[in-house]
Parts: C-alpha cells; structure tokens; sequence
DNA sequence: TACATCTGACAATGGTTCATGTCAACATAC
DNA sequence: GTATGTTGACATGAACCATTGTCAGATGTA
C-alpha cells in the first residue's frame, strides 16, 4: 500500500502521469477527429497512444470522459484562435465580425479533427444537452453578443431577444461550416465570411433601424 | 419452404406485416424521441411494439434502418405541414416566410418526439453525412431558396452564394430550435418566428440592395 | 548487488447486444 | 377434425466491450 513515487525514465511520477494523460488526449484528437466518437473504443485509444488499458482509467473514467476533454480542449483552442484575431478590439463591430469569421472558418480547415470534433461528433455523445449547450453554443453565443452586437443602440421594441439573436447567428456559422465540411472545404472561406457577412450585416442594419 | 402465404386474424399476410412494420415505427417514434437514440435496444422497441426480435428483422436490417424510416417520416411530415402553411403561394415572400417559421416553431412543440429525432439524435447515429446532409438540411435549405430568396432581384455581386445563404438561414432556425427544445420550449413560439424574421428580413434587404 | 517500484502484455470477468434458431400453441382453410 | 401456415416465448451463440487483475521483466535506488 505504501506506493512511494519515485523518478523513471528521468521523470517524476506526475510527469510520467501527465504524459500518459497527453498521450490519451492525442490519440483521442486523432481517433474521433478521423473515425468518430462510437467507431472508437478504449482498446484502439490505447493502442494508439502506446499504452494499455490500464493507464486509460488512470486518467479518465471512461470514454466519454476523454472526448469531453478532447472537445474542451479544441474548443478552447478555437476561441482564443478567433478572440486573438480580434486585435485591436476598438475596432467598428462590422471589421471585427468579419475577422472573428474569417479566423472560424480557416481554424476549421486547418483542423478538419478539430472540425469534426465540435461540429458532429459532439452530438453523438450521450452527454447531457444542458452541457453540450452551454458548452459551446452558449460560448459562442456569448461571443457574438459581445462583439457584434453590443455596441448596437438598445433597439426599441422589445421582442429583440439578443440572447436569440445570437444563438441564430451561432447557427449561420455553424450550418455553414458543417455543409462546407462535409463537402470537403472546396470553397475559399472568403467566400463563407462575405455570406456570413451578409446576414450579420443585414441585422445589424435592421437593428441599428429600431 | 413452400411458405404459402393465407389470411390470418383476418388479414393478408402483407397487412399483417404492414402492421408489425408500424407498430415498430410507433415504437421507434417513442423511444428514440423519448430515450434517444443510443439508449434504445432492439429489444426494448420490440416490447414496446408488442412484438418478438425475430419480426424486426422481418421489416428492418437493423436499428438504425428503423432510426432512418423514423426520421424521413418526421421529417417529411415537418415539411409537408410547412408547405401546407404557405397558402395561398402567390403572397410576398416575407409573409410566406413567416408563415413557414410559425409552422416550423409550433410543429417542433406539438411533436417533442420528433423535434429530439429531427434536431438532435440525427446526430447521434453512424450515418452518412452526406446522406444526412441531403435528407434535412438540403430539403429544407431549397425550400428557403424556393420561398424566401427567389423572388427577389440577382445580385450583382457574384460572391453571393444563395446555396449558401439559404443553409444559413436554415442554421438560424435549427440553433434556434435546438435552444428552445432544451430549454423546454418556455418562450412563446412567437418570439421565435420574430426574431428568425429579423434575420430573414435583414437578409432581404441587403440583397434587394445590391 | 539487492530490493522496491513501475511498466507493458495479456488474462479474466461480467455484461450487453445483435441476430438467428427452436418449438409448442394457436388460427385458419379444407 | 386435420393439416398447415402463423405467432409468441424463449433459447442460443457469437461478438464486442469495459473494467479489473495478474505477473514477469524493466528500471531506479541504496
């Protein structure tokens, strides 16, 4: 019982754990990235980061505990990605929307493990839906309503729901994005952000209206 | 094996088998729009049906040949009662277009079941992508093309892509669905239709514009 | 070197599911 | 009534998977 830890390999023992966590997480980008989250089981998890299965429960309880890391992970990385490429911040919200668009379409071409990941796989999980929502959705949702909506002037009527407005908006990028997946990323994503565009712009202009 | 087929319980033996087929179809809109897709066994719809494994194999490959028949009935269901809305068809888009929304928000509330399937255990079966993508989203992004966007003038501006905005436009009311289903379909539907026509009709704009 | 700890390969267990098979009881036609 | 098609209950077996356990050998420590 007395497991005392000690350096192996010239690591220390939360090293080692670490890495081995590390491992998991990679071959979980690679293994849902490419085959989906219930193609892949924890035996080919393993397999594919070089370890066995013993060390899987060392880190995760369970499968779906390891793609939820995963997609935190990528989600993450997916809003830093589009909030660094909002610099300088005082810019009109118009310049501002295009850029956090153009950086979400080229972060998800670059990352095809990434776009599966938080586009698809996402909803095959047996995850509470609350989570999933606030997860992501709610993440972006947040983001488009402090970017793009905000400096807008308080419109009048007050069946405005900015809260839904930007849940729709959320959805534009998305529905486009996963159509622009599926068929293989042939189009320029210019051509995606200049349509998104569109329709942002166009509701800003109805709100700036009243 | 000289099968030869006789009526029975008063039946043909294809209406017997017809029958069996939708009871297991009333069984799959139940537990796949209850209980989701990955939580259904075979098993459990055959009691819930009131029938044996060995007929379900009768009529379906496997469950998710029975997902797919239970999906395409929800959604064409969906898009019937959609263009049954539209009448009459000669009115201006924009009234068509909320009357098409109105339709859609209030069909996803009376039918909880299959909003879950349409909206959000889609996702959770193995399915092709492809197949998926031209079952719902297609259909439903032509149809915007078909109502919303047709009438107005071509835009000069050749990045326009009305493929691409009508599966934005879908994107809008599907994020906007999904919220409002897991939220437990709390705001007046109403509310919804208003603030998808905001978008819609800023789109409109914009491309009546230029 | 001697000994404790760590690691990787693999076995074992227990559970679930799919898919098919068996068979007695039942319903119908003749 | 009898033969035959039909049905439901249950059995069967194969496959897969998650999770835990075992153990010999590798690695570090003293």
């Amino acid at each position: 019982m007395s497991t005392k830890k000690r350096t192996y390999r010239g690591q220390s023992s939360e090293a080692r754990r670490a890495e081995r966590r590390h491992r998991l997480l990679d071959a979980g980008f690679q293994m849902f990235g490419e085959n989906g989250f219930h193609a892949t089981s924890v035996k080919q998890l393993c397999q594919t980061a070089g370890l066995t299965e013993r060390y899987f429960y060392e880190s995760f309880k369970n499968r779906e505990e390891l793609f939820a890391a995963c997609y935190d992970h990528k989600l993450d990385d997916l809003l830093q990605a589009i909030l660094q490429s909002l610099q300088p911040l005082d810019r009109p919200p118009i310049e501002l929307a295009e850029m956090g668009l153009s950086c979400f379409f080229q972060a998800l071409k670059q990352d095809p493990q990434m776009a599966r990941i938080l586009l698809i796989e996402i909803y095959g999980t047996q995850y509470d839906l609350q989570r999933l929502y606030q997860r992501s959705i709610g993440r972006f949702s947040m983001l488009v309503q402090n970017i793009a909506l905000k400096q807008l002037p308080r419109p009048s009527n007050r069946s405005f729901d900015m809260e839904l407005l930007a849940t729709g908006l959320v959805g534009v990028c998305i529905q486009m994005a996963q159509r622009w997946a599926i068929e293989g990323y042939q189009q320029p994503p210019e051509r995606l952000v200049m349509n998104c565009m569109l329709i942002f712009g166009g509701l800003g202009d109805r709100l700036a209206a009243g």
